[in-house]
DNA sequence: GTCTATAGGGCGATAGAC
DNA sequence: GTCTATCGCCCTATAGAC
């Protein structure tokens, strides 16, 4: 731990969610942020690659319960199936729905930090899928069942913080699968 | 449109193509391409938005395309099957393989290439979400059928430049589209 | 066409904690 | 002494402003 005060880490991120909001994204410089938290821009970029990652903290640990759920999964469970509970773990590890609103009009306001939020997507597609082969899904297969978990998860993100959504995470994914599964029924 | 201006155009992206191949996406730099392409960093950026967009060009049209094919779609289709042929119509505008695999090696090989690849999929997506609520689908239902459609558009390009394909592509993309709804089905 | 602010990286110095 | 977080000041390239 440092010799300033700790936690810069957190400060960073509560800064520059505060002043992406108020100034908007690009708007708001590194400098900015930095000295909101008390540190300096180099420490800014110690702790997030780019400006970008600050909004996307705890993606990792989402992808990690996501993989675990689906490799833990019954063997009698069908790929699609252990994805479902992919993505309801992945829920678990959602911030809550208030936060949850705040950082997404953030992010619907800004089209880098959109493609940022898609590259997540994707990475956690990527791994959902390299988790089903390793419990012996088809590898052709894998990638189009993790594309619907994942399809399922981001529709069933955007209700569940939606106003007025009094539902759990859970419900509402498991909705979504649901929706998906008739909409390629036909 | 005077002659030259076009022109350049064209030699800019073919000269980033050239060096991002080269060297790397982030160790060629816009004076680079610039000057290959014998005209000054201005042009480059009066011509394309960012260093990244140079790789995309002609997606605008691909959107259209699909957009265009989904609003036509016989009143008799179902939204799935306005969706296979908006992602069949947007093949049409897609470059040849042999370009393809060089552009895809680029873009996979760096993630801020593959963010905005992903988002010109996202764009496709809510376009074409868009074009069926036009022709009546349900708002809830258009988002879920769209994303089944581009999952699709996905893994069919990527099957269809890969080695060895030898199928056209609107072949592979309702194959891709058939695995998808038996994936979904279970 | 020129000018400039900002992102983002490199590297050594420094001030504590242990 | 070591370890590590932070600083400070270097730099270049992007992208937008003028």
């Amino acid at each position: 731990m440092g010799r300033w005060q700790p936690d810069s880490q957190r400060r960073l991120r509560e800064a520059a969610i505060e002043l992406y909001r108020e100034q908007g994204f690009e708007q708001a410089t590194v400098a900015d942020i930095a000295s909101r938290a008390g540190v300096t821009e180099r420490t800014f970029f110690r702790y997030f690659a780019d400006k970008r990652e600050v909004l996307f903290g705890g993606s990792e640990a989402l992808l990690e319960a996501a993989v675990e759920a689906v490799r833990t999964a019954p063997d009698s469970a069908t790929p699609l199936e252990a994805v479902l509970l992919g993505v309801e773990a992945a829920g678990a590890s959602l911030p809550g729905a208030e936060y949850g609103r705040v950082r997404q009009s953030v992010i619907d306001a800004n089209p880098s930090l959109q493609e940022r939020e898609l590259l997540k997507m994707a990475s956690l597609q990527t791994a959902v899928a390299g988790a089903l082969v390793e419990r012996g899904t088809d590898v052709a297969l894998a990638p189009l069942v993790a594309s619907l978990g994942v399809s399922a998860f981001s529709v069933a993100y955007g209700r569940w913080i939606a106003p007025g959504e009094t539902r759990d995470y859970p419900a509402v994914v498991r909705e979504a699968l649901a929706q998906l599964r008739a909409a390629a029924a036909g």
